[in-house]
DNA sequence: TTGAAAGCGTTACCAT
DNA sequence: ATGGTAACGCTTTCAA
């Protein structure tokens, strides 16, 4: 391996010298001097171990994300506009999957930060209690992602607004006629700002909730749990899923079980994932600005980092917008207001 | 932050001890001693700095994961097995997008060696001749994943047999019945082994290759092109896709075309990501076993790396299997065959 | 304008 | 069995 050492010696200067050139600073170099150094880099193919410069200086330029599953694309599509963003900035991500589980969530946190991570991006998959003691002891800028949970006074919270954008999406059934409308919602254990929205929607339409939970946050158990809604006797008319995968899995549930959408349901899901540009039906859903929302993460963790960003405002709520597709039929379609 | 030090002297003890007892050696520790230094690291909360170990030893425990796309569910599902089992052994990962381009891929190459990673798996996304020569300088033990290109010769080869697959799909298609059978690739910068296994099988059977390139390898390119395939006026009776998410992009395209599949046009992809169980109709497709590749890369780079394995043979080949779904239509179906 | 050297938190060798 | 200490590659202060 080649080291500053090597260059300094090769230019026939001190290594001091070295990192000033390299790191334009902090003092003045010479001309001729950084001349003869740029070359000696140039010819050893030096480069700066950078592993030795987080040691020595306080700061890694290593950010760790942390997401429940990379392998759903909501979080892989957040993961590449992170990824993008903090790799343009100078940038490295290094990659967790919680799981869901918050003793792997925090193990994770331990570990980035063991490794010197300048900064965090948690999308937390936990509930508030369990984690908030521990996050206040992060000694790193940290950005709390996509969930409205595990406040803490020294995070940054960047989310769209789940009860506003979930009464969004129940208020478009019910414009559409709907009265019997069921929401889809991941597992009991957390806590969903989506399912409030819904709830909120239905109380000031005067219709009467239904919640469901799946076991899981997978295509598989939310297929199964569909399957199940649409089969009951009181089939609903219209089902709102909480994410998009629920609401992918409820149309290739209806078409397993003989119901038709939108005609003899409708269905409105949340997320935008590209997946659901291209579902059959096209699924209509409320949009999380994937794009705006990683980029932001990404930009306010490193200002927060670099101190080139104002402290004092700890939270951030993206309105999402509503976006119409197949899945829901048109909006005049007068044959669904019978209630 | 509390380092060793702290702990040596709260334990009444050297470091070197303290080390010692960390780490189970090099070098024995007396039961006391021993007791005196765990107490003293759990009162102090104290957990080793992982960039000073790396500095110091030659070891980071990070490797690092180039793919073309996280966003892409293929990769996605890699990833997070790799993820998974990387972690299980103790290895943190840091992740990079190449974008199918080889100077990002390469600009990962260097930062993460420059990060001290212990070992790189790549699925490189550029040809053979641009990065072969640097990747002969990668100084730790790398794997390329999925791709057969690129081949190093200090590099470990691990993929499906793409040949094989492609044969396997085209046959399928052949042996329904079809003889007009088109195939639709990425863009005609990337080498295709699934090219070459489809072009293969129909050359076996007297047919007539027909070879689609998209523009890109994204839902939105290969849509675009699967609605031009289908609406040339030779449409094919079938198309195999080189990969799940062209397959799943020709699926809307014909619900868009008014053709319908499996009746009109049979479709077979390459990959089985998750999504192509749930679409309608279900895809079928020849499966790479994601979980077994992932699994078996993170482990035998993670042998390499730890010299718990053999490195002289260097490239393994797992051969893919056909997963019977929907969107061929039954074998059975007589009426297809009238080529 | 530049060189020497201290120190970041570890590990492991050389002593004792 | 244990302590002292050099070294990993870098940054930055202190001196010149």
């Amino acid at each position: 391996m080649v080291t500053r050492a090597d260059v300094a010696r090769r230019a026939g200067t001190s290594t001091a010298v070295v990192s000033y050139v390299i790191n334009d600073g902090p003092r003045p170099v010479a001309a001729s001097t950084r001349e003869r150094v740029l070359k000696a880099i140039a010819e050893l193919g030096y480069r700066p171990n950078r592993v030795a410069q987080a040691l020595r200086g306080q700061r890694s330029r290593v950010i760790g994300l942390i997401v429940p599953d990379i392998s759903n694309p909501f979080y892989a599509e957040l993961a590449r506009v992170i990824e993008n963003r903090a790799d343009l900035l100078g940038y490295t991500l290094v990659l967790g999957n919680s799981e869901q589980d918050a003793q792997r969530e925090l193990r994770y946190v331990r570990t980035f930060l063991d490794r010197q991570a300048d900064g965090l991006i948690l999308i937390s998959g936990s509930s508030s209690d369990e984690l908030t003691t521990l996050f206040s002891e992060i000694p790193v800028p940290f950005i709390l992602l996509d969930r409205r949970i595990n406040y803490a006074p020294n995070a940054f919270l960047l989310a769209t607004d789940g009860v506003a954008g979930a009464a969004m999406a129940t208020n478009h059934l019910i414009e559409l006629g709907h009265r019997s409308i069921a929401a889809m919602c991941g597992p009991t254990r957390m806590p969903s700002e989506r399912a409030k929205g819904y709830l909120q929607a239905m109380k000031q339409a005067g219709l009467a909730p239904v919640l469901y939970h799946s076991a899981d946050f997978d295509r598989q158990s939310t297929y199964d749990l569909a399957c199940q809604i649409l089969r009951t006797a009181a089939r609903p008319s219209a089902i709102f899923a909480t994410f998009d995968l629920a609401g992918i899995s409820i149309l290739r549930a209806a078409a397993d079980c003989g119901v038709s959408v939108p005609r003899e349901v409708a269905v409105i899901a949340y997320d935008d994932v590209q997946e659901s540009r291209f579902t059959i039906p096209r699924l209509s859903t409320v949009a999380q600005p994937t794009s705006e929302l990683g980029q932001l993460a990404a930009e306010h963790l490193i200002g927060l980092i670099e101190n080139k960003v104002d402290r004092t405002f700890g939270m951030k709520l993206i309105t999402p917008h509503l976006i119409v597709r197949e899945s829901c039929g048109a909006a005049s379609a007068g044959s669904l207001s019978q209630g």
